[in-house]
DNA sequence: GATCTTCTACTCGGATAAAATCTGTCCGAGTTCAGTAGG
DNA sequence: CCTACTGAACTCGGACAGATTTTATCCGAGTAGAAGATC
């Protein structure tokens, strides 16, 4: 899985926090990469991903930078990670069995294949996880144990800006 | 995913095949390739890797090839999946919240960070389905549904053999 | 003082290169078996 | 007839290229705001 999936994700939590604040101001890929100290351009490609897919809005120019497009609790951790990886399933079945000397072509062997049916089911599982944990789930946790991080986090971002 | 995943659970499924009948022999590499139109040398590659992982055991020479290490009830698709895919986990979380300039690097970000959890957790559900799921688990849904498969397999592994 | 124009600085967006990984190929080490010579 | 030896074919195993994906960078298009000139 691309390590961008992690700054996506981080990302998104940070502009969700910065979204509560006061002065609700679109965040610069830039801001968001000084924090972590992650290559500005690379991050910036990452969140390109993430507006093409909906979930983020841009805007260009001086006071111009990244925000979220929805509510955070209608952005899941699935979305961000299909954004990033793209909607292919992992395991890639390209029905072998369909293609020795005695294969069918007329059968779908990803319907058919038992091994395929497998782990489908078991790529389903995680997917169902993930669907099912939003960005508001988990602000919501992070509140619970650490109640200052999402002040301390606008701080932050707040500092960061050039 | 590395496609050489499906091709290693398929040559597994064809090696506990061929352990069932009667003249159980080794299966070569160049025979299950024959069997999908697979190029033989890379095959030959993925098998090494489940044979250092002590799934399959090989033999060199003539009569030679691999055959399964232990008993397919004691084979899990995980078994295998990390056979080739490697034990890392797919989220590779770096803990870049320890990485800026306010990090703390004494703290382990990957058990404090909500997300990095929360993406666990999900790989967790793939990973227990994968190990709950064992290759006599696989062999008995495929008799259910193709009894003729488990002879057919055997007699094509015979024809295909130079 | 208000307004229009110009100009600069800032931000995203996509085109472009370097690095790493996946995919595929090749030849050597070791082994089994068949054939052969000798007792 | 039985045994030991030689040789040849077969198989895995790891070292060696090619292709694809991931990672990282750069520069241009567009925009918002500030400064300055004009009314």
């Amino acid at each position: 899985m691309s390590e961008g999936v992690e700054w996506a994700l981080h990302g998104c939590l940070n502009l969700a926090w910065a979204e509560e604040g006061e002065d609700a101001r679109a965040v610069p890929a830039a801001v968001l990469a000084r924090m972590y100290e992650l290559p500005p351009a690379y991050l910036n490609k990452q969140l390109q991903a993430l507006a093409r897919a909906g979930i983020v809005g841009s805007t260009s120019g001086p006071r111009g930078g990244f925000r979220l497009a929805r509510s955070p609790r209608e952005i899941t951790l699935l979305d961000v990670v299909v954004a990033i990886e793209g909607a292919d399933e992992a395991f890639r079945c390209t029905g072998i069995l369909g293609q020795g000397p005695d294969g069918d072509p007329s059968v779908d062997y990803r319907k058919t294949c038992v091994i395929s049916q497998t782990m489908r089911r078991a790529e389903l599982r995680w997917r169902r996880e993930l669907a099912g944990q939003t960005l508001a789930d988990i602000m919501t946790t992070v509140r619970e144990r650490f109640p200052a991080v999402p002040g301390e986090t606008r701080d932050r971002l707040a500092n960061l800006r050039p």
